[in-house]
DNA sequence: TTGTAGGCGTTATCAT
DNA sequence: ATGATAACGCCTACAA
């Protein structure tokens, strides 16, 4: 019954058992036109009896393309990446492209690796999240050897390539100034993996905001990781000891890691009674359940399956052989007003 | 200076330029003992001229094998997946293979399509979770055919293979006694995904449990997606307005897509003051933030990223040669107390 | 319409 | 130690 267990059937295979060229068969195989009738009956017979199934890596090797491309990302688990992951997988599927992901854990050598170890499986072509300190020779290389490559969520420092970022400028700068309308002017700005682009746009473009409507920018008032010795919460307490006039009256994460913190330590807040009012809080980069929450968050929310299908468009644009110059689109980011922002500063009382 | 745009140098092109044979070059790649200094000097250097990087899946052809696995899920942006699939991407670089990721949106003619292209390419094996209404066959064609496949999340019907599963049985029964135990015994049972095995398990668990407890099951109690015409918002609704001796005191959510519908629409309970008392409420699958959200939901918590790590490991165990019978192994679950579920049976006046 | 032969970029088996 | 040469499984002129 079962005879062969371990090697499938070849087209080698094929056309002896039908008794016909190996051309035929991989004429037959590809639907091609020209062949008549009866070898083509004779043929699939053949195909059926062995249960023949044509191996597309030596069909791709042969045609000299992959039909593949890589997608390294910082952790394919992350919902902003998986997410991404999911809208590059759904653009690739739609053009018989499979798509083969690796996690960089954020670590630049790691991230080196998996690169080179995808263009040694010649990929079409990359989609990239750099992490920070990407030695991007190589890449230059790569892409000098012909292997398109987009960046993603990060651009490129040194190198002309495609880049697809979320406005993250835009998007910070926009929620400051929602927080400085609703009367705020001691904001204070959360951040965990301040080593990371997109969070060094959304400081600077917090204290461009502050700056822009005339507020003194205040160090204590920026915390990010490991730069003052303190995690989030006991950032959070410290600033509660403040005297109420320095005291920020809101609080604005730069990312959601930052965020998850922060709501945890607001939740946990020692002696505080379960209703005790919070600061307003405005966090970066949307979450499930923000809207659960109470009091429901408001966010800057970024679009990262729009990023991902735009990143997988330019890719396969360049596949497609556009030679134009390289181009870096901005994903508009919005603002999803749900409450917690929009209070008064009132410095609640702990 | 930069003449090659368009293709690779190959060993042919290297042992050209270095003035020696093809096997010499490759033996250089490959670190071969048995070549002299002098040559390996030459061979090096024009590599390094040429760039040369070996091609991958030339080698790999050559080699009969693909140092990729494909893992088809139901969508990789899902949490659960996404976390079950980095555990898997992480035991495969373990072992220098590259994983094929590919989603299905739970249609199974997709996940066919999905699995015969990478089946096509050759991939060295599949860990699989195949949608509701997999015909099984074409699978059997392929692990017959030497591609061995583990399933997650959800077991082969009719098909002897490996699998692992989380503990839905033993989770949902544990989760079902808790709620009884604080004196609970009007449970409704909200599920959105019905068609799903997991689901089904644990439909079925929460029956039993309540039988074991002595109390009557109700069918009114029980609503699944698609079964009574109502969403989850609506039924809510429908059993707030039941008398109140009908009326249930505990929701025992079996999924996440349920529980995060259960705790929008109780959020947004018509009428309710910010502070309205919730019935019990306990979640299937846990999800971030759960500890925030107030109260704190209690879940049984599955672990994704052990069920990956065990597919993984089962996968790679076929793959060195283990022609052991199918084993399946169920990962277990974890009660994780929060706050939601430990209040006792008051009928929350709406 | 059909078959033969050469090649895609490697590796592996022979000789030398 | 080194070099031809034949595979791997397929596609594609070119012939027949």
């Amino acid at each position: 019954m079962n005879q062969a267990a371990a090697s499938r059937a070849t087209m080698k295979d094929v056309a002896a058992r039908a008794g016909v060229g190996l051309a035929t068969v991989s004429r037959v195989v590809n639907g091609d036109a020209k062949v008549s009738e009866k070898t083509r009956i004779l043929v699939d017979q053949a195909i059926a009896d062995l249960s023949f199934r044509r191996n597309d890596s030596a069909r791709l090797l042969r045609q000299g393309i992959a039909a593949s491309i890589g997608v390294v990302l910082d952790d394919v688990a992350d919902p902003f990446f998986s997410t991404l992951n999911r809208a590059v997988e759904t653009q690739a599927i739609a053009r018989k492209t499979l798509s083969m992901t690796a996690s960089t854990g954020n670590d630049a050598a790691h991230a080196k690796e998996l690169i080179v170890a995808l263009c040694a499986r010649r990929v079409d072509g990359l989609i990239v999240a750099a992490p920070h300190g990407t030695e991007e020779s190589y890449l230059a290389d790569e892409i000098r050897a012909g292997t398109p490559v987009v960046f993603v969520d990060r651009p490129p420092v040194a190198l002309k390539a495609d880049a697809v970022l979320s406005d993250n400028a835009g998007g910070a700068r926009l929620g400051v100034q929602h927080l400085i309308a609703h009367g705020h002017r001691k904001i204070a700005c959360l951040s965990d993996g301040s080593n990371l682009y997109s969070v060094r746009q959304r400081i600077e473009a917090y204290r461009q905001a502050l700056a822009e409507a005339g507020i003194q920018a205040e160090p204590v008032l920026e915390h990010s990781d490991g730069h003052d010795g303190l995690d989030l919460g006991q950032w959070l307490e410290a600033a509660d000891a403040l005297p109420e006039s320095d005291r920020p009256t809101a609080l604005f994460c730069t990312n959601s890691r930052a965020s998850v913190a922060v709501l945890r330590a607001l939740r946990n807040r020692s002696g505080a009674e379960p209703g005790a009012p919070w600061p307003a809080l405005l966090c970066f980069d949307d979450f499930e359940l923000a809207d659960v929450v109470q009091p429901g968050i408001t966010v800057v929310a970024q679009d990262p399956a729009a990023i991902g299908a735009a990143a997988a468009d330019l890719l396969f644009r360049r596949l497609d052989g556009d030679t134009g110059p390289a181009s870096t689109i901005t994903v508009p980011t919005r603002l999803i007003v749900r409450g917690s922002a929009e209070t008064p500063p009132v410095s609640g009382r702990r």
